[in-house]
DNA sequence: ACCCAGAATGAATGAATATTCATTCTTGAT
DNA sequence: ATCAAGAATGAATATTCATTCATTCTGGGT
């Protein structure tokens, strides 16, 4: 806002910041994604606009364009960045030299995937905005099906470590991780859509009596 | 088509016909909702357009808006359609006075939930792309939330019966119907975005490894 | 044979939107 | 101080799309 002068009022520390700012192009890239998840959050990935982004994002129409070359590619990138940041986070926890004692590492990673981070309704609905349209658009189908398939592999790895520690009979861990990873997308869905009959401690009870069932000696 | 001589050609069977026909209006609005599910699945739902709908169910662009008052409206009809037709099935089969077995209703259950019907491509990208807007769009969610409360009351009934038939102990219907509900969801997600890691024979024994998991006499 | 209710059409309209680009501004180097 | 590189802007453009509505057509009723 211009004040009755024509004065620009300067440096108020978080809104309505006038002046002309330039900085590096990795630092734009990503606060027009972080406007992007926000606003696919909120209006939904088929109402998103170009206009909408940089408004949010408290940048020109221009911009968007310079860093990325077309909406087409911000949403690409922003799948990418939201794919990575979630199955990052997983790989990172199964493989965590940290948490030696496998029960524990388990359970850091249902925390993770249920927990506050992952869970807020942003996030999932930017997820499955993207799947929604998976299925006509083969780009968004090979960046997921790519973090995808690793992380699959960590987990599958890690049931194999589990299933020989407890020596659990009759149990293949491929099977078990697809589920489980089924599972967990499942939930993720049900809070989303129907937060009202599924609450997050409830979805958590859930995964966990899932992985009870299956490694009775390692949770709980 | 025209020929040279301006003359009609009629009575093409199925392509090309010309003549403007009238139907009832339920006719229309059914033949408008099943072109609206071929073009979301197709197209994604972002781009689907009147012109695109009209032209699949071979009629002029004036009439959606006759039948339905808007786009919009058009949309929400056939998510209702889509999620009735979905979870009325379910429902069927659950309240099957025609299959007295309990095990053999849980697979037929699990029949059609990961069957040949609800499995098509078609059908799993319409459901997932109203997933996706479902986070902006309170329309969408009630829809959802209406049809599925009924859906997961009645799972739960039968589960209670399950285990009181079977006498199991330590299981709670409820928690189980909610996980055994998001597993077919997201089994269904594994199915529409990665095909290739998961095929629909290995999403039924993930889903049937869970039952038995649960309910061993009943199962195999 | 004739009518007309209402089903169907599609060109026209106006609003929304992605993308471009001529111009302005910032910053760090000289 | 001055300058150049390139970051940032936003008005203008061209396109796409939902919706409208004047007009045409159909088929059952008389």
């Amino acid at each position: 806002m211009t004040d009755a002068s024509g004065a620009v009022t300067e440096a108020l520390p978080e809104a309505g910041s006038k002046r002309r700012q330039i900085r590096p192009k990795a630092e734009r890239r990503q606060q027009l994604i972080d406007a992007t998840i926000r606003c696919i959050a909120q209006h939904g990935l088929s109402a998103v606009t170009m206009q909408m982004v940089t408004r949010e994002a408290g940048l020109s129409v221009g911009i968007a364009n310079l860093h990325f070359k077309s909406k087409d590619n911000l949403l690409k990138e922003t799948l990418r960045f939201v794919a990575e940041e979630y199955h990052g986070g997983q790989i990172e926890i199964m493989e965590g030299g940290d948490i030696l004692d496998l029960g524990e590492r388990l359970d850091a990673l249902l925390d993770f995937q249920l927990g506050r981070g992952v869970t807020q309704r942003q996030k999932m609905s930017v997820w499955f905005a993207y799947y929604g349209e998976a299925g006509a658009r083969p780009v968004y189908q090979k960046i997921v099906s790519t973090v995808d398939r690793l992380a699959a592999q960590k987990l599958e790895a890690l049931f194999i470590q589990i299933i020989r520690e407890g020596n659990y009979r009759g149990v293949d861990a491929r099977e078990l991780a697809t589920g489980y990873s089924a599972l967990i997308d499942g939930l993720h869905l049900g809070l989303l859509v129907t937060p009202r009959e599924l609450s997050k401690r409830r979805a958590r009870e859930v995964a966990r009596d899932f992985l009870r069932r299956a490694f009775p000696q390692h949770i709980r």
